[in-house]
DNA sequence: CGTACATTTGAATTTGCTCAAATAGAGTGG
DNA sequence: CCACTCTATTTGAGCAAATTCAAATGTACG
């Protein structure tokens, strides 16, 4: 169903898709050798709980295909999604031994996995390593605010917006592709998955869904195949600034 | 007002309050001296910016008394709290020069700055920096994401009743306090401040507020000084776990 | 005492939620 | 290929929670 999961298991790290951007993405081939040393591979279908909040973790990795969610739920069942990892995104926490969330695949997941011990000792005399990790935390606050902001603040209508031309950007940014004029890209998300997201219900999504294509905001084919007309349209939508930051 | 504004500028690391658990708490001392040679103090006054975000930033630093918020502003004017900066907490990201946030004393506050350059400098050679900042961030996400749970799911009795548990949680531990049976404390956040924190108008806020104190839950003397009689009861309220977690 | 600001409270309105039912697909076995 | 089942999605109607608008009250400061 998914193009990723055609690719065999990838050995060699230098053609690995994930190469520069994952947590290894400043290594040099000595490191990347000692890193090759320690990994693994794991395979998750789509729906299966890759980890459950509260159990012992005994690794950490990097999402190579596939999405995954990382989600929290109250006692009386009402969830959030806190993440959403997409391929080159890390998962797990050095220096703590059980997870903090849920983390379901969304879709067929290949994961790259390291044994947590092994990955800690090797972070110590890596500074490449945990440069990278950083950086790529960092971003991950960027993101968990600007998800904030949303959240907090915005209606349904601008909750779906935003959360479309997000998955617009990084779709286009993994194909390289401009963000001007019509966009066209696949939704991985059922009605469900973009609620527990934006904080909404699912009929709140399905509705508003409609609405934006009632307006002509957005177009179906399928229930997950979405053509944006125009770019800037859907960005108004979402409540941000028109003006500039259409690429990256 | 505050007493923590009566200290004297410390100009010894070893005799300064946030030593350790700030962004240099691994530092050796002779990696110590070399942070000295590049810090200053600011002082900024209840109410007013640190910085605009996009602005410049040719600094990073660490909050050493008062507190201080991270907030985002959309075009009409909605505003989100991010962040809630306490003693110790560190603010800037190294390799960024613009602020990507409002960043806006909420009492007075006092900074130990770092200027970027020479930070960034010394943090490719010195390790504990990067290892300390990385732990910082990991769980300032953490933080974050917790907050999404709040903002995304909880109702507004909920909202406000998180907030108060964290505040407290956090009053504790920099008084090394218990938080079995009464715990009294400080709220220095204006109704509206609390509103943007919470995804709430400041009606709303006021009224859970009066709602809480009618059912018991909270006792007010002024506005600001808060004592929780059980503070289990405020968990429960808060939709948290009630079990464990009462310490840390 | 008067101004400015923070907070509380009230009443009407709106947004999004709950409950319920209809519709649409995808996959399965005959 | 069709009927059937299962699940995802859409749509409708009434309701509840939180917002908006408005006004009153309280508090600090000059």
């Amino acid at each position: 169903m998914l193009n990723q999961n055609s690719l065999s298991v990838a050995q060699d790290c230098s053609e690995c898709p994930i190469r520069h951007r994952a947590v290894c993405a400043r290594c040099e081939t000595d490191e990347l050798e000692r890193l090759e040393d320690i990994k693994y591979y794991r395979r998750f279908e789509a729906g299966q709980t890759v980890i459950w909040s509260g159990d012992k973790m005994d690794f950490v990795g990097s999402v190579v295909s596939g999405i995954a969610s990382l989600t929290q739920t109250m006692e009386d069942g009402r969830t959030q999604m806190v993440g959403l990892l997409l391929p080159s995104d890390f998962v797990g926490r050095p220096g703590r031994n059980t997870a903090a969330y849920d983390v379901v695949a969304t879709t067929d997941v290949v994961m790259c996995c390291f044994r947590k011990a092994p990955f800690e000792e090797l972070m110590e005399k890596t500074p490449h390593i945990a440069q990278r990790l950083l950086q790529m935390t960092l971003d991950e606050l960027d993101a968990a605010r600007e998800w904030m902001l949303v959240l907090g603040r915005k209606t349904a209508r601008e909750k779906i917006a935003s959360l479309l031309s997000i998955v617009a950007r990084r779709d286009a940014s993994l194909n390289m592709a401009r963000l001007s004029g019509a966009v066209t890209f696949d939704l991985p998300l059922t009605r469900e998955a973009m609620a527990d997201y934006l904080g909404l219900t699912l009929e709140t999504v399905s509705r508003q869904m409609s609405a934006l294509r009632k307006d002509g905001v957005i177009t179906l084919e399928g229930k997950r195949h979405i053509t944006v007309p125009d770019m800037s349209v859907l960005l108004e939508e979402a409540g941000d600034d028109t003006d500039g930051g259409l690429l990256v």
